[in-house]
DNA sequence: CATATTAATCGTAATATTGCAATTAACTAA
DNA sequence: TTAGTTAATTGCAATATTACGATTAATATG
């Protein structure tokens, strides 16, 4: 298959892994973090950074932009992009509550 | 391809990679989930519980396993299964790191 | 206008993931 | 021993992901 039976699942489920798929990249990672360091910076200067063919960063950013994670802002030729910071807040939210069942559990092992 | 070219990240951007990708379906959301609701229980309850067949179900716990999020522990017949408590706090301290980034910088957009 | 620059998209190849039925291995119980 | 139970593994099929070259669309510059 390679389709995720999403449908048996609730929706905080689904939403927690949704988030994390878009993580499990290095090179999202990777875009993520010379957003945060450098505020924001054209399409360009990721492909020089990071290494990988400018077709398959755009194809990480479009990942990215698909949950809102990053903005992209036309600028003449090049395209700003930026984290979305408000998107952002609410991943780690979601992610958090997720993280934080261990702390109303007894520890067995 | 469909492999991720790893030797171009740092150990961290693989690292937060690996822990978040291995979030990144649901059935692992809720096989976790169920480990946290029940403190422990063997892979059968998992198959009942989630819904996916047996060797779907033993497939993401293997996934999890191999990140030792979880342990297995082989008693009779049975598998039982638990949270592996290091490790989880392992990987909620790396993608605190990862997550916090936006603390130290300006918000932009 | 013609040319350059930038980034999205298309097309394609290689590999990974997801899911299940069938089988296997390991243990239990009769 | 034989039969039953449980869960890992194997062997598929369908789909997704990753990566890149080539193309395209949009804008800028000469």
């Amino acid at each position: 298959m390679g389709l995720a039976k999403t449908e048996i699942f609730t929706l905080e489920q689904n939403t927690v892994a949704r988030f994390a798929k878009a993580l499990g990249h290095p090179a999202r990672v990777a875009i993520l973090q010379h957003l945060f360091k450098t505020n924001q910076c054209i399409c360009g200067d990721l492909v020089l950074e990071i290494g990988l063919a400018q077709a398959t960063i755009s194809q990480h950013l479009k990942a990215l932009k698909s949950l809102s994670l990053i903005q992209g802002s036309v600028e003449g030729t090049t395209v700003c992009y930026c984290v979305d910071f408000k998107n952002w807040a609410k991943m780690k939210q979601t992610l958090s509550v997720f993280f934080d069942q261990d702390l109303n559990t007894p520890q067995c092992c």
